[in-house]
DNA sequence: TACATATTGGAGCGTCCGCTCAATTTCTGC
DNA sequence: GCAGAAATTGAGCGGACGCTCCAATATGTA
């Protein structure tokens, strides 16, 4: 599975292929035949690569996110800001996966496959935006900063939410907002 | 359409039907057959009443929210700590619609049909909270009592969708902690 | 070169889906 | 009790879907 170059090479056809058939029909509209008449490959070699087609649309949302990381290497470099900036710059880009991962998120309130993989991610992100809150104040309690984070990821989401909904809708601004006094200073400057 | 009393009570075992699986099988798990099935209807007399499947999950939705409403009524009473308590409700309460609520706004983010519907019902509460927050504090600008309650309707929506995918969250303490300082001194009074 | 392993295409399986329609029955106002 | 509007039925249409299977082929390895 994947060892081979052409394999390699064919799995990233497939994610080319489900990344803009994400972008342009939505999840509901993503097919299997269609994905696999996109990247044009047979659908066994799509099984071959993947386990399901889920499988391949959690991978491009993945990417997606993992592109806009202020740190990807986990150096624990980023501000507040910056995790917010990012945020902010993933739902609002252009990148149209930000919803599909809405779309994710709201499928994981029934389908409990899907839940344990967005649960996952909201975990980690949680904790990125504790420590840099951690460092931002450094008096925090670790509990309270989670709890901060909690709260500031959530109204990140719901605003986000409402930023795809409503295009006249100014994320940013309202995002900044959150940030305690002095991240905010910064970030505005 | 609907005016006999036969026809009303079947609406009414229909509406019952579709609540009942929602809650049950979750919004992807509800099948025209599933419903006509549970309400002992054949599918025409479903068509008679309703103009397809999704017509009466939104009305089933519809309902569930105006049952929390704390002025169904509209008669301008409702204060900022009331609408949130309201919301809180909804998200956190017995109800397993507020999964299926979050679920559609997720498919209005692709599905222009359903983001109509789901756009008007958001701006209506909108206007509730901007009212309510003008209400707080008479001398604020209209325009930032607005921007004011967009911000705290989209957080209170990240916060639920917090709330149902991970069962630890306090979703009241944190909504709280989104009023006004009058407002949430009385609020947890 | 020989062989193991990976990759490939695509027909087709089984299933499910929302919805239509012509025929029939039930209801209501007069 | 009659006329006509409203309600009801459910088989079945047309199509979509994810996925399996497997013989044929390409690729890497020693």
């Amino acid at each position: 599975m994947g060892r081979y170059r052409v394999g390699l090479e064919t799995r990233e056809r497939i994610l080319s292929a489900t990344r803009r058939l994400l972008a342009e029909v939505g999840i509901e509209g993503v097919t299997l035949k269609a994905i696999t008449a996109n990247a044009r490959v047979g659908a066994g070699s799509f099984y071959n690569l993947f386990s399901s087609k889920d499988d391949a649309v959690f991978e491009v949302v993945r990417e997606a996110i993992e592109a806009v990381d202020p740190d990807p290497a986990g150096a624990g470099t980023d501000s507040l800001e910056d995790l917010v900036d990012a945020f902010v710059a993933f739902m609002t880009g252009s990148s149209p996966i930000a919803r599909i991962y809405l779309q994710l998120a709201g499928r994981g309130l029934t389908d409990p496959v899907v839940a344990a993989r967005v649960l996952r991610s909201h975990r980690r992100r949680v904790e990125r935006f504790a420590d840099a809150w951690q460092r931002e104040d450094p008096e925090l309690a670790p509990s309270e900063a989670t709890a901060r984070a909690e709260v500031m990821l959530g109204a990140l989401t719901g605003l986000g939410m409402t930023a795809l909904i409503d295009p006249g809708f100014d994320m940013r601004r309202h995002a900044l907002a959150l940030l305690p006094d002095a991240a905010r200073l910064r970030a505005t400057r």
